[in-house]
DNA sequence: CTTAGGG
DNA sequence: CCCTAAG
């Protein structure tokens, strides 16, 4: 690495110093050695860019992140204590519509409002809105980036174009997000756009990293550094890309770009999001069969281009400009993410397709701070078991937040309404990002994940197998990976299943009660259901031995006939015995089960038989119980008591 | 491991 | 159903 370009520290300064907030990094024009320039500017009706006034930016400041606009993503990277807990204290309001704003924070302690201002301005000017943003650059910068942009439109019309995908896992993300709420119409077409790369939530990261440093890389990179020192007077759109200074580019040429890389059309308009799904395919290219391999941790992100031939692409120079991003950042995250080489810092923001995000390029911006430890992970999983508990804990993910201090944070304000905040995970020696969510679920993952799993096979698997790519760090390790893909598919699914299921934990259960239900009658007892637990419910098992929830069956009344003869026969607390005689047939129903059972059946005789002569039937959903069985199990009840 | 109970 | 404390 030579020398570096626009360092944070640069941009402390440049915060501190100036009344102008940075919008705009000159990346291509920055001299080495200089510090990296952000203007805030403001769109004008024909697109051409005015520097923002002081009063502008005033008006920034004291909008302090009430932002409007639809869908707009800010994320807020938080180096330190210091700053997690600013951040809280204000309140994110935004409520954007596609729009996606990254702001850095040193972890020095530099105010995170400014990032904020930053984003909040970018946004409410029109920035990222409009299509003919143009790119507040040189002169020269212009110029080119206007060819640029003609010739890609040439170059790139014969290109095929994939106007919409079906929506797929993906969507759970913005559903989590509130995406559709806020502006459909923008949403749909971000969800267009992520459905594809979804399944990856690696992508998500990497392109989150790929965002963040973008802004930073000129300085950065050392092995270009010349090449990019001397492009800066004659911006070259490769070499631009090449920089991945995406930043300067159009709207629509970043549209092309996107074309380019992914071989579909976007209708995203919105900057940020575009460079940050090139980014993200020029890095790791999920779908490109030439896998990268991104040293998530550290640095080493060896990766090619997907298949940015079309355009002019990114050549060769986008692939050693990430790279030498990658690497400036590997050291800070190495830092605090841990030494381990194992890069086990993969980080799946299943939902939170942008907290995902936040967090990667946290981790790179933040140099300090370091990735939460094993330890310290644990840490956090025996708070959460405790915040299931504790209410308090629950609700508060700000206070947790500032309380946790060593651990880096991301927030992500996504659709504007909601903070999110999430936390590592360790699975499998993966570490991944899991929303805080006050429902969260018991350490225990659940099968019915799995169930749900199976159902979307298709969805999952390709979801999984993005995953596991994303995830492997290095080569060699793609294959041992695979040990933790279970890990990773469950942590993944989750967010999956969550959008099938509209959001609800239960969702997930009722689906695999769906599917038990059919198989149930009765008849399946006699030896159907025997055959065994997992294959009848219709969800396998989970391979990685993680414990899966039993999957709710339904007892039928044949079932429950044999335990009251069980009972009768053996007496009631004899389970092992009922359990081995009577269920013998049914290897899914412990004597627990059993038991449980029948202090069910107990309850409902007891509550009912006192009713009236119908008191069969019982109101909810619950199956109906004849009166005689319930009958019966008083009788033997009370004998049993006797 | 089997039971009982609480969750 | 899950989890756990007790025999």
């Amino acid at each position: 690495m030579g020398t570096v370009v626009g360092t944070v520290e640069d941009r402390r300064d440049m915060f501190e110093g100036s009344a102008q907030t940075m919008i705009t990094p000159f990346s291509s024009t920055n001299q080495i050695g200089n510090p990296v320039a952000y203007k805030l500017v403001r769109v004008s009706g024909d697109g051409s860019l005015v520097p923002a006034t002081d009063e502008e930016i005033l008006e920034v400041n004291e909008t302090d992140m009430h932002i409007a606009s639809d869908a707009c993503q800010t994320v807020g990277y938080l180096a330190t204590d210091e700053e997690n807990s600013e951040i809280n204290e204000t309140d994110m309001h935004i409520a954007s519509d596609a729009c996606q704003t990254v702001g850095y924070l040193p972890a020095d302690g530099i105010p995170s409002r400014l990032s904020r201002l930053e984003s909040s301005k970018a946004i409410n000017s029109g920035l990222l809105q409009s299509d003919n943003v143009q790119p507040y650059t040189d002169q020269s910068n212009e110029e080119m980036l206007q060819k640029v942009e003609q010739e890609e439109r040439l170059g790139n019309v014969h290109e095929s174009q994939i106007p919409s995908t079906p929506p797929d896992a993906n969507i759970q993300c913005s559903s989590e997000n509130n995406f559709f709420e806020e502006d459909q119409d923008h949403h749909e077409d971000l969800l267009q756009e992520l459905i594809p790369f979804s399944s990856n939530v690696q992508n998500e990261c990497d392109m989150n990293q790929s965002d963040k440093i973008e802004p930073c890389s000129n300085a950065e990179a050392s092995p270009k550094e010349t090449s990019l020192s001397a492009a800066a007077q004659k911006p070259d759109f490769s070499r631009v890309r090449g920089e991945i200074c995406l930043d300067n580019l159009p709207i629509k040429a970043l549209q092309e770009t996107f074309r380019a890389t992914f071989g579909r059309e976007t209708t995203v308009k919105d900057k940020t999001w575009l460079k940050r799904r090139i980014a993200m395919g020029l890095i790791n290219s999920c779908d490109v069969p030439i896998t990268n391999l991104r040293v998530k941790d550290n640095k080493l992100v060896g990766n090619q281009e997907k298949s940015n031939n079309g355009t002019n692409a990114i050549s060769n120079d986008m692939g050693d400009d990430v790279r030498a991003t990658k690497v400036k950042d590997a050291p800070s995250s190495t830092d605090h993410v841990n030494g381990h080489s194992k890069a086990s810092g993969n980080i799946l923001g299943g939902n939170h397709y942008y907290a995902s995000d936040d967090y990667s390029s946290e981790q790179r911006a933040a140099k300090r701070v370091r990735k939460p430890t094993r330890r310290y992970i644990e840490e956090l999983s025996e708070t959460d078991e405790k915040q299931q508990n504790d209410k308090s804990m629950i609700h508060s993910k700000d206070q947790r937040l500032s309380a946790e201090k060593s651990e880096v944070r991301s927030i992500s304000v996504s659709s504007g309404k909601r903070v999110t905040v999430t936390r590592m995970v360790s699975l499998a020696g993966s570490e991944i990002e899991v929303p805080y969510v006050s429902h969260v679920r018991r350490s225990r993952p659940r099968e019915n994940i799995m169930a749900l799993m199976g159902c979307h096979s298709s969805c999952l698997e390709d979801k999984a197998s993005a995953t596991e790519r994303n995830l492997n760090l290095s080569p060699s390790q793609l294959s041992s990976d695979v040990v933790n893909r279970d890990s990773v598919e469950m942590s993944a699914s989750r967010p999956v299943q969550k959008e099938f299921a509209t959001s609800d934990d239960n969702n997930e259960e009722h689906i695999i009660s769906e599917v038990d239900q059919d198989m149930e009658p009765e008849h399946t007892e006699s030896s159907g259901n025997s055959s065994d637990d997992n294959n009848n419910i219709g969800v396998p098992i989970m391979q990685g031995g993680t414990l899966r929830r039993k999957h709710h069956r339904a007892w039928t009344l044949s079932e429950v006939t044999k335990l009251v003869e069980g009972v009768s026969k053996y007496g009631a607390g004899k389970w092992s015995e009922i359990k081995k005689h009577s269920f013998s047939s049914y290897s899914y129903r412990t004597s627990v089960d059993l038991k449980d059972k029948w202090r069910n059946l107990l309850k409902s005789s007891f509550a009912q038989s006192p009713s009236h002569s119908t008191g069969n039937l019982k109101k909810h959903g619950s199956m109906h119980i004849p009166t005689q069985i319930l009958l019966r199990v008083r009788e033997l009840a009370e004998k049993q008591s006797q």
